[in-house]
Order: structure tokens, then sequence, then C-alpha cells
RNA sequence: GUGGCCUUAGUGUAGUGGUUAGCACAAGAGUUUGUGGAACUCUUAGCGGGAGUUCGAAUCUCCUAGGUCACCCCA
């Protein structure tokens, strides 16, 4: 019967089907190694959260909550969202659950999806997964190197290639309000020059002129004062640090001083990892005082974020190789019922045995499961009729020249293991 | 939120006002009865949805929903 689908799914989100499966899981191995090496524990936090903890952690004037977020009320009147990222989330579960009376520094993974209401194009879900590294309590620059290490550890074992890490700081509460002061001076005395949404962002965020990448605005921006030359010495030597641990640790970087990013919770350190395209594969930085913020004590902290989609596209078009798993190199043929059977209870001994076997029980002519181990590409099938039930044993058919031979069932998983070996 | 392009079986496509809507791959059944990879036969399966124009729409118009790409923003 023809029936057209009455449902489809929700606009920006998408299906993870069992060949996508792999990347996922890909990733998810890679990433759970190197958190388990560094010493990261793994954390989830509910994918609903009180909406103010994204407004209060993330910005209001940012465009994230501003006009992305999922919001819902729920029957007993809470106002919650759907989180747009980790960070919040986890810094909220790391207060509440008394984290910080724990060995520090603290240090928390995470892997999973992550709702935006935006319009969909290349690389951007509706719903999308990130895995990201967030260490608390330990300002000392040499972790936000690691995280930048760590980060560029993963990508790497993914195979990925071309990668490139732009840094660049932004300063603390100390530098970055002069800084912003007479960032805005100098916009403001050329805002007839600046485009429309620069001269918006002069009055929200002029941090973010900065990255602005319409062509009237470039040669403003290279004249704009850096944020580089207006550190406080703190946050200098600090910087200075950073870049002086990445040198050791040969990670390959270039400053980047319009390096601003889109959430307001940064200080100092922000840094963003490409490849090929426009799209950052991975961003994040020093967040010393969102803790505070969201209503902990005073924590410094740092982290970073990675979207598993667009490292899946990437490992896609670059081709990119990794380890299978094991694929099932016997199948089980059976003919007739009582075959069928003894079929079903020597499947359950295989699996026992921890040997990977394939069957097709519910087609019942030899032909067919013949077919069927082949379009599997099992090396041995095992024929189990009739006449091999009845005198309890089995046939050994090697795929790969037919040559067949005739097993006591009971022997058929020690003679499959020695196969299996050769 | 703005704009461009796109939507025909599971997938990839042909078809520009009248066709039984064609092809390839995939899937399923079979080709004399218990043996796969080839070939052959058959089967399943489609114009995203709605309205309009017209004697007649996959084809033209509008709306809508998705997809896709760019801006914006971000992972």
């Amino acid at each position: 019967m023809a029936r057209k689908p009455k449902f489809q799914r929700a606009k920006g989100m998408h299906d993870i089907l069992p060949e996508e499966q792999k990347y996922y899981q890909r990733i998810y191995d890679v990433v759970s190694n190197i958190a388990d090496f560094y010493g990261f524990g793994k954390i989830d936090t509910p994918v609903v959260e009180e909406i103010e903890l994204f407004s209060k952690g993330i910005g209001l004037a940012t465009d994230i909550v501003k006009k992305q977020m999922y919001s819902l009320r729920t029957r007993g009147g809470d106002l919650l969202g759907l989180r747009p990222e980790w960070t919040a989330p986890v810094v909220r579960a790391y207060i509440e659950n008394g984290m910080q009376n724990l060995p520090q520094p603290l240090k928390l993974w995470y892997f999973g999806p992550c709702y935006r209401y935006e319009r969909p194009q290349s690389g951007r879900y509706r719903q999308f997964w990130q895995f990201g590294f967030e260490v608390f309590g330990e300002q000392n620059s040499v972790i936000d190197a690691q995280i930048i290490q760590i980060f560029y550890n993963i990508l790497q074992d993914l195979k990925l290639k071309n990668l490139t890490i732009e840094v660049n700081s932004i300063g603390d509460n100390n530098c970055r309000p002069y800084y912003k002061k007479l960032l805005t001076n100098y916009f403001r005395n050329r805002e007839s020059s600046l485009c429309v949404s620069c001269k918006k962002r002069l009055k929200e965020n002029v941090l973010r002129i900065l990255d602005c990448k319409e062509e009237k605005c470039q040669p403003i921006k290279a004249e704009a004062p850096q944020t580089l030359d207006h550190l406080c010495d703190e946050c200098h030597s600090h910087f200075k640090e950073v870049l002086e641990f990445l040198d050791e640790i040969e990670i390959p970087y270039s400053l980047n001083p319009y390096l601003v990013r889109g959430l307001d919770y940064y200080t100092k350190t922000v840094f963003e990892v490409f490849a090929e395209g426009n799209n950052a594969l991975a961003g994040g930085g020093r967040y010393d005082k969102l803790v505070k913020v969201l209503g902990g004590k005073e924590t410094p902290a740092c982290g970073a974020a990675a979207g598993i989609e667009r490292i899946i596209s990437l490992m896609k078009s670059q081709e990119v190789k990794f380890p299978k798993e094991q694929e099932t190199q016997i199948f089980l043929a059976q003919l007739g019922s009582l075959a069928k059977r003894k079929s079903l209870k020597l499947l359950g001994d295989f699996r026992k045995a921890k040997i990977m076997v394939a069957e097709s029980f519910g087609r019942d002519s030899l032909k067919a499961q013949l077919n069927r181990a082949d379009k599997i590409k099992a090396r041995y099938t095992l024929i189990l009729g009739q006449k091999e039930a009845l005198e309890n044993v089995v046939i050994i058919r090697d795929m790969s020249n037919g040559k067949q031979e005739i097993v006591k069932i009971d022997k058929v998983i020690g003679e499959m293991r020695k196969k299996l070996k050769k």
C-alpha cells in the first residue's frame, strides 16, 4: 500500500541512522579515552534547565539567548529552556552538587545534544551534538593550554587534517571595561562608515564589531585598538604564559586579535579550532566569573566544546578511515523445523562463546540464506539441514572456495574458533 | 529574522500542458525440488502537501512544509 509519510522530522532535526552511528561512536571512543587519560569525569545534565540559567549564564544580549532558545512553560508554570550549550548547566551542576568541596581542579566532560532555534544551513542543525571539557578551580594558565591541547589531540586522533587554532585574550573585569570604552569611542567616531549591523553592535556588544566580515568595516577594524595592547598586567602575563605553553607542546596556533566569541562569560583566553570552511569545529576559553555569576563562590574555570556534526562532516570530506567494528565472519543457515530449533540453540551457544554469528532464520530456502551469507561477506557458513539435525552434525562451508566439512554439533564452536584464528 | 536554489519509488535520476510517469541500483520472490557471488523472470514502490488556471497539470501560478546554501550568529 502506498502510504505517504504523515509525519516528517521537525525542521533542522535529523535521524542518526545505523550507518551514521559509527561516526558518533568513533568520536565518543576517542573523546572518552582522552578524558580518562587527563582525569576528566563524565557528567550528564538534563536537556532542560530553568531558562534563567541560560540568560544569566550566556548573556542576555547574545543571539543564543535572545532568539535561539527553545523555551517551554510546564503545567506547573515553570519556565524552562532546552540547553543551547553545556557550560551553564555544567556550572550549575558543579555548584548544586557541592563540587567546590572536592579536590580542585575539578575536571568534567560531556557528550550530548544541544538545541538552538536557527535557520539550518551547512554545519548547523537545530539539534546538534557537542562534546566538551570544563576545568574548575584552577586559574593557572597551564589549564588554558591543556584545554587547547586536549581538543587538538582529539581532532588529531580522529585523523583530521589542516587544523588551525586561533587564540586571543579578551581581558577580564580589570581591563576589559576600559578597553571596551576605548573601542566604543573609536567606533563611535567612525559610526557613519560602519555597516548596519555594526551600528547595532556598537550599542549592544562592541566587541563583536571586531569579527564583522562586512567589507566596509575591514579598514576601520584594522585601525581599531587591539585587545592585546590593552590587557592589564595580569591578563597580559597570563596570555603570554598560555602562548609559551602552546609553543612548548608544539601546538600550531595563530593569534587572531579579532576573535571575541559570542558568549558573554569569557575572560582572558579564547580560542577556536578550524579546518576547512568557515565553521569552527570547536571553541572555548576561560570564564573566571561565571561560577560566581550563577551563584557559586568565585571559582576560576576554563573549558571548550566541539560540534560533533561538523567533525563528522569533515571526517567524511577528508575521507577519514577508522577502525571498523569486527565484522561477522560466520553465517548460520538452517533448513527444516528441527534444524531451526537446533539453530536457535546453537546461536545462543555461539553468543556465550563470544563468537559473532549472523543468521536469517526468517528465510527458509538455503539459496536465499547463502545469498545473505554472501552479502555480509561471511567467511564460513554453517549449514544445519534436516539430515544434519538428525545426526547432530553441522556442515562448515568455506565461502571462499566452497569446500565443506562435517563436524559434530558440539564440536563446532571449538572448530570455528580454530578456523577464525587463521 | 532576510534572501537564492531545490523537492518524481528506499537511493540516484528521465520526463517542460495529453506518457499505462521511463531508467538504474537497492529490496523481495523465483528460474524443477538442500548450496552464494553471474544471468534471466516476476514483484514491491514514486510526482512533498494544499488551492488555483485549464477540457486536461509531474509540467504553469499561488500558498504551505521540508531540504540546501548564503547573510546573521554559532559548535
